[in-house]
DNA sequence: CTTGGCATGTAACGAGTTACATGATTTG
DNA sequence: CAAATCATGTAACTCGTTACATGCCAAG
């Protein structure tokens, strides 16, 4: 089964790329909402894109702060992007080590357990807070085009609150898991 | 920030282990609920672990079949799953390329968007119906047990309802999502 | 005056996948 | 008769992380 074209990271580049164009750093903040990745694997996949003519890209010189480099993507790169969207599924990737220490808490002290479900709680509490907040801002910015189809700011708009659904979950999880130790 | 200690696989493995003994093939297939690894992952580091203690081996030798390797979980490896339930959370590693999808989902046509939402929701109505059987046959064999904190079927059974709830909603947002097509 | 943010990059290493290798039995 | 299941392993490769490297500015 060879993987032809693109790999995942390189596809997720070229989507936030496509949403608006900025800087290898910027990527790096927000490509955490699916698609965690350092800056070191990031600047130089960004420079063999470009090679490669799916991206462009502007230096623009800085006082005080090392110049930037601001990437587009390119004619190509949308074409791209468009033809990889209908192909075949691949499989998503979830290494939870908190779902592994699940497993094996029956090993441990209640009070231990207790610990990390109310860690996990906290963690994901914050989470969040800070989602919704950016939604919130999205929704009074955007209004009505969110929830346009072919609108650059529905796919945003439909992840955002797919992340925020899970965040809530996981804390609706750990709440229920919780009362066992409480009984 | 040195990682010390075991990986996350590796402790993943202990884990299973600690629930009961068995050969890398049956991890192998087991394992896909929290940290999917492929067997020539998991076959190596099986004997690594052996060799420092953590597992012990047993060859048992099977007429027409490979003879098959089952490891069991020694003292020193239950210690140290103990000993890492308390440790920090390292960030849960999720790269789905869905998500990725998603994201630039307003690039495709409605027709195709329409489609990658449908097999999505598809493939995770099958996902919730086989945990549903497995969680089924789970409570009648085992009762009680699975909500008691110290029986090992107890993190097994946490983890079997977070992932059915995590498919369950996959499916409720998909169908959420799918609502802006139609109208 | 130190921590954190902005900003980009490379080198060495560890983690994970794909493909190669073998071989009998059962099921469609 | 082909495909799937059981069962284990190695080699070559790609992917991803950690650490190294630089340097200015703002805030506490």
């Amino acid at each position: 089964m060879e993987r032809i074209g693109l790999n995942g990271l390189s596809y997720s580049l070229l989507g936030m790329l496509a949403y608006k164009s900025c800087t290898g750093y910027e990527i790096s903040k927000m490509l955490e909402v699916f698609w965690q990745a350092k800056h070191s694997q990031i600047y130089p996949l960004l420079i063999k894109l470009e090679e490669e003519g799916y991206l462009s890209v502007e230096v623009v010189p800085q006082i005080g702060k090392p110049d930037k480099k601001v990437y587009s993507i390119t004619a190509l790169g949308v074409e791209t992007l468009e033809k990889w969207i209908p192909n075949p599924l691949q499989e998503s990737i979830v290494r939870d080590e908190f779902l592994a220490k699940i497993y094996s808490i029956w090993l441990a002290e209640p009070t231990t357990a207790v610990k990390l479900l109310e860690q996990r709680c906290q963690f994901f509490r914050h989470k969040v807070a800070e989602r919704d907040k950016l939604i919130t801002q999205m929704e009074t910015e955007y209004g009505d085009e969110l929830t346009n189809p072919s609108s650059p700011h529905f796919g945003r708009y439909l992840l955002f609150m797919r992340k925020l659904q899970m965040e809530q979950d996981e804390i609706d999880w750990c709440l229920w898991a919780l009362r066992f130790f409480y009984q």
